[in-house]
DNA sequence: ATGCCCACGTA
DNA sequence: CGTACGTGGGCATT
């Protein structure tokens, strides 16, 4: 066999390349926005694939130490003892590194009391005798000794990772002046720092060397040590047995049980859902390509699992449809593409069981819509994978759609809601392990063709098996009892749109505009030239360098120039431009704000907004294109926007409604404290209450500085504040804060209970839970990094809070919604604790005591829901 | 063109 | 060193 035909095997040394990465790449550019620290698995894989691209090896696997102790600890307790102790923000990346690599279909090797150079001197052995050409890659030196004819060591340079320098025999030679199994006898004698192995003192690797060839080996050496002269031959008599023992110890054995054998670590294809998952949760995105690349080959040459073909769709006239879809109770799959907003064509598939899969389908037509019409609005389950544009698309061609029994992309996201499975594509290789077929958007003719409605559908119904399969009885719930509803409901609320007065947006922004630029000019005065306010690089510059202000708070490339900091140097050092920059960033903003609403009008008057159904990790809606949950409002001039939503034509007014501290009143439900029960049921201001409580007054002897205080603790507590946060939020000393605590605890004594025993079942059992059984997994409960965990625990503590008043939202909103539908008036927008809704004439009382009925009974808490309502002819005068 | 960072709007 | 979001400008990168 020559040598370019042996199959290659290659054999790394996870711990000790990732160790070295993890101190040669810059912590600060690779920690995700959670604060994982990810740069020694960053630096590993990169030079992993490198490795791969380069060597092409066609069996793979990769090793690690267990833990600090083997046997050459117990052989030697100060084996390694001097090493510092292995950084936590490092050790916490290696299970992270290994979920990397399973996913990346590569075998990861550990072996308890054995280091992972041992594993590789052992598969180099054996591979050797199974005819492979075997590649190490170690960054420990003692793998030198396993270098031969077959066996090649990739090295790290001291430049780095990425430089590997090759190891065969005659570059042992030329580097250490010996063979490569004599290695360790070089070693033996000048010792190991890292290892803590001491050596003979005053020799070196020249005299080492000198020596062995000389006598010929270690053992002769040793032998004939009493005729070596001066003081290194004395030095070398007196520490025989230190070297003994290093050598005992460096070699490397190649006999540990491998549950696995060479032949059997032939590489695997990568799980292309798993490694997009570890990596979006790493926030890897250039790795991601490279991954793929250089799994390419070994992808291709695998044979996929068998995919199940899909059925070829059948091309049916509106009345086949009409009765094809009439004619069963079996659940049916609908898809709906769409062309300019509005159905182009439509596929049904269906599972029979016992009988396979069938599917129809037809370009859209007026006697296609006519024809299921009746079908689409009746109670007959369908199936629908992101149902929410394609209801819109039917609900423009004048269709309603009812019946829907599942949606897998909402069902993926209850599961997964940190990294929901954004596309059908997504589930299809989760669950079935096969790819949808896709046609290539790059091709004027694509070579492969794209599924088509009936085969979408098809695969929809094929997901929704493993979906149900996982998803827990409580979850299904939510899907079933509130995610569905939802959705029906935000597909009208989208296409109602909400009316928005250009000429008030117009005004406004031109009055900022000036405004803006005879700011500017007075802030160049301030400092006698011109910059860019919006360049927090050359706002930088302007106020540490030139003016030499006081540093702020550090951000990644600098000074932070934020509202609050800019605020705090107005207190330290007053210079007229801190007071420019501020005003001249309020008035760019709002400008801002407006210009992208104005932009987003259509002809018709009105602004749509697309609800992310699956926009958020606790339940809450998002909102986007454009976003109209973040429309200002604190400020009384930035309530000049919210006067430009209006009233539509033909209808009479708007009117808002809210829950009043709805988190409190889920924080006094589910702690059961009896003290924060009593200050929603007495009806007592409720700030003004817990005030009296914790400052020990009568109500109405709590002063406005005491209210805002424990206003601001209430809030904190949901969020998970610590007294640090407080004291910084009420500009505090940390020991008022500190205190502040205390005696709020001291009064609510069950509200620090219910939020630390929930952080502590979460991390039993692995997930949150709202009252109403939406789950949120929280893994980094258990991490090791610090940082990591407890922002694990305060996003735990807040999740089931924000989450039942998202679930209590959505349930009013869909019932309303509902008791709407014989009515003109129609819900506009939800703000995650309000409604707008848009009032007919004469319907107002009817919807008022709606509104306030559905919003009021939403959930049964132990505390009352309390609900505010307004009207009025725009958004600002309704909040009042 | 694309992606990251900063800053800032809401609940 | 307080949760959950989305947007837009600047700026470095491709």
């Amino acid at each position: 066999m020559t040598d370019s035909a042996k199959p290659t095997l290659l054999v790394v040394d996870g711990h000790s390349l990732a160790y070295r990465a993890f101190y040669a790449l810059p912590v600060d550019n690779f920690t995700t926005k959670d604060g994982q620290h990810t740069n020694g698995i960053y630096g590993f894989l990169s030079m992993f694939v490198n490795l791969l691209k380069a060597e092409k090896p066609t069996h793979l696997a990769v090793a690690f130490d267990t833990s600090r102790e083997s046997f050459r600890t117990r052989e030697y307790t100060e084996y390694k003892a001097n090493r510092a102790e292995t950084p936590s923000e490092f050790r916490g990346q290696i299970p992270l590194l290994q979920e990397c690599l399973e996913a990346m279909g590569v075998t990861v090797l550990t072996k308890p009391d054995f280091e992972a150079d041992d594993i590789l001197a052992t598969l180099a052995t054996q591979g050797v005798e199974a005819g492979f050409r075997v590649l190490l890659c170690s960054g420990d030196r003692d793998t030198i000794q396993l270098v031969n004819d077959d066996v090649t060591l990739l090295y790290p340079s001291v430049q780095g990772v990425s430089q590997l320098k090759r190891y065969d025999p005659p570059a042992v030679v030329e580097k250490y002046g010996l063979a490569p199994e004599m290695y360790p006898d070089i070693a033996a004698l000048v010792g190991e720092t890292s290892d803590n192995l001491p050596g003979v003192p005053k020799v070196g690797e020249k005299t080492a060397v000198k020596w062995l060839t000389q006598f010929g080996s270690l053992d002769a050496l040793l032998e004939g040590a009493h005729t070596i002269k001066g003081v290194v031959g004395g030095n070398l008599v007196a520490h025989v047995e230190d070297v003994r023992r290093n050598r005992r110890l460096n070699r490397l054995l190649r006999d540990v049980e491998l549950p696995v054998r060479p032949e059997e670590l032939i590489r695997q294809p990568l799980d292309a859902q798993a490694v997009r998952d570890i990596f979006a949760r790493l926030e890897f995105r250039t790795l991601l390509p490279r991954v793929f690349e250089a799994a390419g080959e070994v992808a291709q040459d695998e044979p996929q699992a068998a995919a199940e073909p899909a059925p070829q769709a059948r091309q049916a006239s509106a009345t086949e449809l009409a009765a094809w879809a009439g004619g069963s109770q079996v659940e049916t799959g609908v898809t709906v593409t769409i062309l300019g907003g509005l159905p182009e064509r439509i596929g049904l598939a269906r599972i029979v069981e016992g009988q396979g899969a069938e599917a129809v389908e037809a370009t859209w037509s007026d006697e296609v819509a006519e024809a299921l019409a009746a079908w689409l609005a009746s109670d007959a389950p369908k199936v629908l994978s992101d149902a929410k544009p394609q209801l819109k698309a039917l609900g423009r061609a004048g269709l309603r759609v009812s019946g829907i029994a599942y949606d897998p992309i909402l069902a993926g996201w209850l599961l997964r809601p940190s990294f929901p499975d954004k596309t059908l594509g997504d589930l299809v290789e989760r669950y079935l392990g096969e790819k949808l077929p896709e046609a290539d958007p790059s091709q004027l003719v694509p070579e492969t063709e794209g599924a088509t409605p009936g085969q979408l559908s098809w695969y929809a119904l094929r997901v929704v098996t493993g979906l149900r399969d996982e998803l827990a009885e409580s979850v299904a719930s939510v899907l079933v009892d509130i995610e569905l509803p939802t959705l029906s409901t935000l597909a009208d609320m989208e296409l109602a749109g909400v009316a928005v007065s250009h000429e008030k947006l117009s005004r406004f922004s031109g009055e900022l505009g000036t405004r803006a630029d005879a700011i500017a000019q007075e802030a160049y005065a301030a400092i006698g030239r011109e910059v860019n306010l919006g360049s927090p690089k050359q706002l930088q510059e302007v106020l540490f360098e030139e003016l030499q202000l006081p540093k702020t708070r550090k951000t990644k490339t600098g000074y932070t120039t934020d509202a609050a900091a800019l605020a705090d140097l107005q207190e330290k050092a007053h210079h007229p431009f801190l007071d420019m920059l501020l005003q001249h960033r309020e008035a760019t903003k709002l400008k801002q704000i407006i210009d992208g609403l104005d932009a987003a009008i259509a002809p018709d008057g009105r602004v749509r907004t697309t609800y992310v159904q699956t926009g958020s990790q606790t339940g809450r809606l998002s909102s986007t294109d454009p976003n109209l949950q973040n429309i200002p409002v604190r400020t009384e001039e930035s309530r000049r926007i919210r006067a430009a939503f209006e009233v539509g034509d033909g209808y009479d007014s708007l009117l808002t409604a809210d829950y009043s501290q709805i988190e409190m009143r889920i924080m006094a439900h589910l702690s059961g404290d009896p003290g924060l029960i009593e200050a929603f049921n007495t009806g007592e201001d409720l700030h003004r209450f817990v005030g009296a409580r914790v400052f020990g007054v009568e109500p109405e002897d709590v002063s406005p500085a005491m209210r805002t205080k424990v206003k601001a603790m209430s809030y904190g507590l949901v969020y998970g504040l610590s007294a640090f946060g407080l004291a910084k939020q009420l500009r505090i000393d940390q020991s008022e804060a500190k205190s502040l605590m205390i005696e709020y605890f001291a009064r609510f004594g069950a509200v620090r209970d219910y939020l630390r025993s929930s952080v502590e079942q979460a991390r039993v059992d692995g997930y949150t839970e709202t009252i109403f059984g939406r789950r949120r997994p929280f893994p980094d409960l258990t991490s090791p990094n610090r940082q990591l965990r407890e922002n694990a625990e305060r996003a735990a503590l807040n999740a089931p809070i924000q989450g039942s008043a998202a679930d209590i939202m959505k349930i009013a909103l869909f019932r309303i919604h509902n008791d709407l539908r014989d009515l003109r008036s129609r819900v506009l927008l939800q703000i995650h604790d309000e409604l707008v809704v848009e009032v007919a004439p004469g319907e107002w009382d009817e919807v008022e005591r709606i509104v306030r009925e559905r919003m009021g009974t939403a959930a049964q808490l132990t505390v009352p829901l309390d609900v505010q309502v307004g009207r009025g002819a725009d958004w600002n005068e309704a909040a009042h």
